[in-house]
RNA sequence: GGAGGGAUCGCAUAGUGGUCUAGUGCGGCCGCCUGCUAAGCGGUUACAGGGACUUAAAUCCCUGUCAUGGGUUCGAAUCCCAUUCCCUCCGCCA
């Protein structure tokens, strides 16, 4: 969520951002939500003064009615009327100070219900007035709902470091690492590999959940474990990561806060009895961790694995082969909670943690920057890195680094405290897969395959598959 | 799923309709004192929105927030209703 004072103060920044992103549709509705909140603005402010002069009058029946005596509600009514802000109260507080009434026997009660009554009468007046200005801002709960919805559907600020284009065939490579091996036979893609070899049984998966689901058997669903356990470690022990295991179902405001909702429900699925989401990655539990906290030391770095759920709706017929792209699969993501300054920065560290992990793998990669039409809605900064697939010869996106600036931690509340004592500040959040599972698996299987059709291991997997160097069959 | 109890400032607690502009203790921060440490003394202590003044910060004023949302009342932390979450017991269960 971008925050309401940057675009009443400088909506040509906003307009800048989303021009780069060739997002028209928000575009158009800029105007739209300047005009709300000046709406808002105003009727609050009348509103706020009428609810001040009436706390001041409120505030004045209780010692009145509590009084007990002449001398103390004389008393009373002297010394408040010296500090009343409110002209109207001050007279009427005076008035009754200088009624005849105080010298008769009892005389103070006549004056005290007197002044109660009067009161009670101004106060009422103020009810009307209040009554009025609601009537008259009948529809403010809808356009404060409206002003909500369209403030939480613009895209995150695109950083100035971004290189300008419209889609994908802007991208900049900005790195390539690895040789792509060279075959003496035709590399054959996962698909057949992985069926020749038993490990992915992708008709029983369609029996078993329809189109788009796979099952892995034998040393498939053990190199896929391998993989899983091998990228933890690592995050974990060498690059400072904290391993969380986190609900692979969360509710609605989880999905709010990370920015998956109200703008990309179609790609969810959804539980409806419980009003409960399956996340399609683990960003959205671990962005909502920290929701409205405000967080003692930073930086926070998080690595969880988790299965992942997409309708995949915006994709419908593409990457239909093989296990590319299915509704349900398996990431380990990274992620970190950082000091403003310091996001840049930590951005390229985590490029760097997700990069190391294809290197060790052996596995040929390349860093690329996407350019501002090409990056996702609640990212301001994004690179991807994708390794080679020799069989089906193209590169796979295997993870996807974002900085996220402030825009997830304003919508999920997420703050630190510059300074002990100071003015608590929105964190930045920033995500990367490290790394994508099926995909991965894909580029071990494509890269690593033999001309008899088996696959070797890498070396950094052996310890998990109990010292396997090969995979020759399912078994 | 059933029954009962609960939710107050960072933590612990007080608060049964107006003096709550939420008290007290602990913790934190600032200062004083001080061979060191500890103790002591004084002060301070949330968040959000709006406004005034400003280059800005600081400061000041107003509104809201005692789990959340409604209601009763001139006035609600306090009374009523609903929801959420936590605890105890019962049932079911990997």
């Amino acid at each position: 969520m971008l925050s309401l004072d940057l675009i009443r103060k400088s909506p040509e920044v906003v307009r800048r951002s989303l021009e780069r992103r060739g997002d028209a549709a928000s575009l158009a509705l800029l105007a739209r939500i300047g005009e709300l909140d000046g709406r808002r603005r105003t009727s609050r402010q009348g509103a706020e003064a009428l609810r001040a002069r009436q706390n001041r009058l409120t505030r004045l029946l209780g010692p009145l009615r509590g009084a007990k005596g002449g001398a103390q509600l004389k008393g009373f009514i002297e010394k408040t009327q010296a500090t009343m802000a409110d002209d109207d109260l001050r007279a009427a507080l005076l008035r009754f100070y200088a009624m005849s009434n105080w010298d008769k026997l009892d005389g103070w009660k006549s004056v005290q219900a007197h002044a109660i009554s009067e009161l009670m009468k101004l106060n009422a007046e103020l009810a009307t007035q209040l009554q009025a200005l609601e009537k008259q801002d009948e529809g403010a709960p809808e356009l404060e709902q409206e002003l909500n919805d369209l403030l939480l559907s613009l895209p995150n600020i695109v950083d100035e470091a971004v290189p300008d284009g419209a889609g994908p065939a802007d991208n900049q490579v900005v790195a390539t690492s690895g040789e792509p091996p060279a075959f003496p036979f035709t590399p054959k893609p996962h698909w057949e590999l992985g069926e020749s070899l038993g490990i992915i049984d992708f008709a029983r998966g369609v029996k078993l959940s329809g189109t788009r689901f796979y099952v892995l058997m034998g040393l498939g669903a053990r190199l896929q474990r391998a993989l899983i356990a091998f990228m933890l470690d690592v995050h974990t022990t060498e690059h400072g990561y904290t391993e969380v295991y986190p609900p692979f179902m969360v509710k609605r405001e989880a999905l709010v806060g990370s920015g998956n909702l109200p703008k990309f429900g179609d790609n969810l699925y959804h539980d409806a009895e419980d009003d409960l989401w399956l996340i399609p990655t683990a960003e959205v539990p671990i962005t909502n961790l920290h929701r409205d906290e405000i967080l003692e030391a930073l930086p926070l770095y998080y690595v969880a694995y988790t299965a992942c759920f997409r309708r995949e709706k915006m994709s419908a017929g593409r990457d239909t082969r093989g296990i590319k792209r299915g509704h349900q699969f398996d990431k380990v993501e990274m992620y970190k909670f950082v000091a403003p300054e310091s996001s840049g920065q930590e951005l390229d560290r985590m490029v760097a943690d997700a990069t190391d992990l294809c290197r060790r793998l052996g596995l040929p990669h390349r860093v690329v920057q996407l350019c501002a039409g090409d990056l996702g809605f609640a990212s301001a900064k994004s690179y991807d890195i994708e390794v080679w697939a020799p069989g089906c010869g193209e590169w796979l996106e295997v993870s996807s680094c974002s900085n996220c600036a402030d825009f997830q931690a304003r919508r999920a509340n997420i703050r630190y405290r510059p300074q002990a004592g100071g003015r608590p500040q929105f964190v930045h959040t920033l995500n990367g897969s490290g790394l994508a599972l099926p995909r991965i698996l894909i580029a071990v299987l494509e890269n690593f395959q033999q001309a008899d059709g088996s696959v070797i291991i890498p070396g950094v997997l052996r310890p998990y598959l109990g010292g396997a160097e090969r995979i020759t069959s399912a078994k």
